[in-house]
DNA sequence: CTGGCACTGTTAAAAAATTAACAGACCCCA
DNA sequence: TGGGGTCTGTTAATTTTTTAACAGTGCCAG
């Protein structure tokens, strides 16, 4: 399953890519925690061309490299692999544990918002 | 960083590990997918332990092995991964993702809690 | 022109990760 | 009592990953 099947480094650029969306090599690389040269950068962005990861357009003189699977499909993934792994597949864990790393951040409005998210989600689940 | 200077196996390992709270080394080949030998396992168990990524206890003639960080920091500190990976920081975004994810599993029950967690949420932030 | 800059492509060396092989300890029970 | 099973410890070979070096192309400013 995608992901872990990466290693150190491609997992990093993977990581960078659904971050930002699309990156040149030189953005992938300034992104890098201990960033190695621009030619190591270059060589790994294209083994996960090669192996399907990422694809990559042309802007002007330079590539552009895009992550091939859509940002929706790649989230849910990461948030199904994070469920199972740390909290044991229950939605309310990990909504309790989202709740208590951001409350400091989360206005009443923001909030509210949330609630209605899930009242949206009980009307749709008949 | 933690996850993110962990080689592919180590990763696997450190998941396996997180979800199931402890194991032994036998367990957690049982775990692997593509599982090596059982001495390759033992192995990296091993540089895990030098590391300081786990720890060991005996238990009769064997070592069981878990994570040295608490489970609520390594929680924490995935989801905050993730949400700045994948989700732009934004809580809402997460549990819009979430509940779409898990919308079929989830009872009004269920719902209804998630929403009495908010409110409580709401209630702290004074 | 032409020298330098900003790229890509290819190749090869170095380092790290992964794996298996083998040796030693302990215990149980036939 | 001694052979087989289940562990750990250590070492060494293999494979993969990671890195840098070097060559080639196109373009633009002086």
């Amino acid at each position: 399953m995608a992901h872990v099947s990466l290693s150190r480094r491609e997992r990093q650029i993977m990581d960078i890519l659904y971050r930002q969306g699309e990156a040149t090599a030189a953005e992938v690389r300034a992104a890098l925690p201990d960033a190695p040269s621009y030619s190591a950068v270059r060589a790994l962005l294209r083994i996960l061309v090669e192996k399907g990861h990422l694809t990559h357009t042309q802007d002007g003189p330079r590539y552009v490299y895009h992550p091939t699977v859509a940002p929706e499909k790649a989230q849910r993934s990461a948030l199904r692999h994070l469920l199972d792994t740390f909290f044991e597949d229950s939605a309310e864990q990990a909504v309790a544990a989202l709740l208590d790393l951001k409350s400091d951040q989360l206005s009443d409005a923001d909030l509210d918002r949330l609630t209605r998210l899930i009242d949206q989600a009980k009307k749709e689940g008949r």
